[in-house]
DNA sequence: TCGTTAACATACGAGACGTATGTAAGATAT
DNA sequence: ATATCTTACATACGTCTCGTATGTTAACGA
């Protein structure tokens, strides 16, 4: 890789870096990309021709963020493939979503801003790894036979709708009543 | 009620019905005060002393929409408060947000603009309800007993993303899908 | 009837975003 | 090695939008 490209990518990982960190503390509407491109030490030409625009840089986030998501699901999805390690899958779901990070760019700023293109990208990051666990245990006969990606769907918008629940109560009480009653969701999916 | 109480009610009503409407064709961000003041017939004056600002606008908004889910939800779980009248009940909820108005203001625009205080909106307008209903089951012994609360906010998430996601696409082959998986994560915390 | 105040209009200023244009350094071809 | 070209960014500018501060009119109370 030559050096212009080397230093793009530098420059990109900068920006990303800097407007991960902005968008999460200030939000998108009230993040400014004039203060954003001069905490990352560059121009909003840089912004511009890299990203596009303020849309692109927050997209740019969101795949990083899906991607680390994604792996970590994959990671623990992997090693047991029983019910109860689809429980654990969920919990690690729950774990992660209950960041501070995920919740204003992936729950909050993410659906307005990029809207329907969000849902593409967390398909590939949340859903999939879902859905691919839930049809194991369907080929095993141990969960009840229903379309996979739909049962995906809803269990990965209670594991949102739970986390930011969770997250908007000072008192760490909620996390026990909210995992109990998530075990007795799953469970009841089990044949 | 005076004639000045009676004409601010007028313009007020008449901001918020322009409003829902730009907000849902246009979203919050593309949506500006001045053309849709001019649409109303008022300045930005008469938006700022009824409402204080582009926020308070939406969430007027945001407190319309809620109030005729939640008057819907009720009208629906009033009628039967048997399982299967709650499986009723999560439909029509489904139903409800697949409206366009319910998904925009809602689902996407709202968590950004609102945050943490469209979640209290959302308490009173459809979790409550649904609640209720899922409290009335387990009192008659035909619900798991799980905390009924994180229950609610775990079947409204899945509605909610269950709603998005068929939406998202055209051709409407997935809602059968999703409510037969829909009725079968309900039917699996009957006791 | 007259002062008061609510309801709204008008005018102004501060940012913020996107784009068009300028520029310097790295890549490329001969 | 040099000249050309192109990339990666910087700078400057214009437009739009929101919020506020101030003005004005009409209803309300005494």
């Amino acid at each position: 890789m030559g050096l212009r490209k080397r230093k793009k990518a530098a420059t990109s990982a900068r920006l990303v870096a800097v407007a991960r960190q902005s968008f999460v503390e200030q939000g998108y509407a009230q993040t400014s990309m004039d203060e954003l491109c001069a905490e990352a030490g560059v121009t909003r030409g840089a912004l511009y021709h890299n990203f596009g625009g303020k849309e692109g840089l927050f997209e740019a986030v969101v795949r990083q963020i899906d991607a680390e998501i994604g792996n970590r699901l994959l990671e623990v999805a992997g090693k047991d493939t029983s019910l109860a390690g689809f429980v654990s899958t969920c919990v690690a779901y729950l774990n992660m979503a209950l960041d501070r990070e995920v919740q204003q760019i992936m729950f909050k700023d993410g659906p307005a801003v990029l809207g329907q293109r969000l849902r593409e990208i967390d398909q590939e990051g949340s859903i999939e790894p879902l859905r691919q666990a839930i049809e194991d245990l369907q080929g095993s006969g141990e969960f009840v036979a229903a379309d996979s990606t739909a049962l995906a769907i809803l269990i990965n918008g209670a594991l949102i709708d739970a986390a930011l629940w969770i997250a908007a109560d000072d008192d760490s009480e909620r996390i026990g009543r909210a995992s109990e009653a998530l075990t007795v969701l799953i469970e009841g999916l089990a044949a």
